[in-house]
DNA sequence: GTCATGAGTTCCTTCTATCG
DNA sequence: CGATAGAAGGAACTCATGAC
């Protein structure tokens, strides 16, 4: 694999100014001229290691800052609208489109809003328009956007980490009074902190809902169908409510979403956040992780978990100075809907419609509990290792059937040699690279065809530049 | 196989011009 | 006048080639 060179002229321009200096300033602190740093930020030479290191060291600057996640997520939006045959013009390469996304953010982010203004009238003007009137309404602006969307994009922004919930969650599962399980001890520090008692209730008492907290008789209701680990995660999220309450208000404040639902949105996801950290402590969990190289079957019965919930904490272990590989994370039933998707690390997941048909993560339905290993290819030509299982739902009474559902866990190929799953891995001709999260229409819609991975006889070799600089933008 | 050589590349500096 | 941009060039390094 041929060495490539990192061109980040633009991000470090904006570094810069957001850490208010001059290019003579910053030359003085990294130890080069003024006129070298212009070179870099004009993308007229590339970023060094030694550079880069330097950056990191002095301005204390976490490197992922400089990486083109942003710049990728809005190439990857403005792909989807240059596709419009509206344009009437060749859609631009990948390179060109995420050069322009690079050097012209605001630009680019205009360019989106006229595109989706202009669905807006089209659709308002033509009702017949179904498909446009649909695009519409998945297409909303900025200020209305879907609190959901809101939200998913303040924990993407933080990589699927927040600090302050996990170092709480950390220390209160170090002062709990340890007994054989998690539930014991946490359904004690409720009663004796809180006064709250915990109550298993039978499927005819409570049969439309899994969880109901009492507030007036301090008790919470759990259902009998729900399986232990979903009965300590409730557990969790009540505590992360009754103790974590200012830290969640001041988060969800700070954030400044557009709408309440969004608030309300984001307090859930905080408090869920919190118990997924209280019953996977961030030092014993990422220490067991690496360890186990993130086995995800061993780390789910060493910490009594569900395989969901250890794939989902897995995707937000992004501690400062303590991080793991950084993984994305999708949920997905047997109609291909998208229910959950969690990154650590910028993966930045298709806007509009499912999963492309070749993903094998529909294969897992057919092989319940099985994990399928497979390697992918985006459009933009980054691969990614990915495994795909059903995971355990909560099933009602017969003849009610169980929701199917899937999850399909990944991370950059560069870190396939940490993880257990990338052992041995063989890539040949069936082996198919394909692009993730993206519809068939819209693979169509930008001519994103399928490729296979040329013939390989030797076990997959990870390149050490790609595994460090693989965040970066590569020319 | 080892060494010398020269072309090409990379990383960086110096100097000067331009702009607000 | 400070900040930025651009041209030119030096030092160090890499790599292909050929002589021994």
């Amino acid at each position: 694999m041929g060495e490539r060179k990192i061109f980040a002229g633009p991000r470090l321009k904006r570094t810069r100014q957001k850490l208010n200096i001059t290019q003579a300033q910053m030359a003085r602190d990294l130890g080069i001229s003024p006129s070298y740093l212009n070179l870099v930020e004009s993308n007229q030479r590339p970023l060094t290691a030694q550079v880069l290191l330097k950056l990191a060291e002095t301005y204390d600057l976490d490197l992922r800052e400089l990486s083109g996640d942003r710049e990728e997520r809005l190439a990857s939006e403005l792909k989807e609208v240059l596709s419009d045959p509206v344009f009437r013009t060749p859609i631009p390469s990948s390179g060109e489109i995420l050069e322009v996304a690079s050097s012209s953010p605001k630009v680019s982010t205009a360019l989106l809003h006229l595109y989706k203004t202009y669905q807006r009238e089209i659709g308002h003007n033509d009702p017949l328009n179904e498909s446009l009137s649909e695009r519409n309404r998945r297409l909303p602006d900025e200020k209305n956007r879907f609190p959901i969307e809101e939200v998913r994009d303040y924990f993407h922004a933080r990589h699927n980490f927040i600090e302050e919930l996990d170092q709480h969650a950390e220390n209160l599962y170090d002062t709990l009074n340890q007994t054989d399980n998690l539930f014991t001890s946490l359904r004690n520090h409720l009663s004796e902190k809180h006064g709250i008692r915990i109550s298993v209730l039978p499927i005819h008492a409570m049969p439309d809902t899994q969880r109901r907290y009492d507030h007036h008789n301090k008790r919470l209701f759990l259902s009998e169908l729900l399986p232990l680990p979903s009965r300590i995660f409730q557990i969790g999220v009540l505590i992360a409510q009754q103790e974590q309450k200012d830290v969640m208000s001041r988060l969800t404040k700070e954030a400044g979403f557009n709408t309440e639902d969004a608030q309300q949105l984001c307090q859930i996801g905080l408090a869920n956040y919190f118990a997924g950290a209280l019953m996977m402590p961030y030092s014993a969990f990422i220490e067991s992780a690496r360890s186990l190289r993130y086995d995800i079957s061993i780390l789910s019965g060493r910490f009594g978990t569900s395989i969901e919930q250890v794939a989902h904490r897995l995707t937000t272990l992004q501690r400062k100075n303590n991080r793991g590989v950084p993984f994305f994370l999708l949920r997905l039933d047997n109609a291909g809907n998208i229910s959950k998707r969690f990154s650590a690390d910028g993966f930045h997941f298709a806007k509009f419609g499912g999963t492309c048909p070749k993903w094998r993560v529909h294969d897992a339905f057919a092989t319940p509990g099985q994990i399928i290993v497979q390697p992918v290819q985006m459009p933009d030509g980054t691969s990614y290792l990915t495994l795909s299982r059903t995971v355990e739902t909560v099933s009602g009474p017969h003849p009610e059937t169980p929701r199917k559902l899937a999850i399909s866990l990944g991370c950059e190929i560069g870190y396939a040699d940490q993880v257990v799953y990338g052992d041995g891995l063989q890539l040949d001709t069936s082996s198919i690279l394909t692009p993730i999260g993206v519809t068939c229409r819209m693979c169509e819609r930008h001519n994103c065809t399928s490729r296979a991975f040329p013939p390989m006889t030797q076990p997959l070799k990870i390149d050490a530049n790609l595994k460090k600089l693989s965040a970066f933008e590569f020319r």
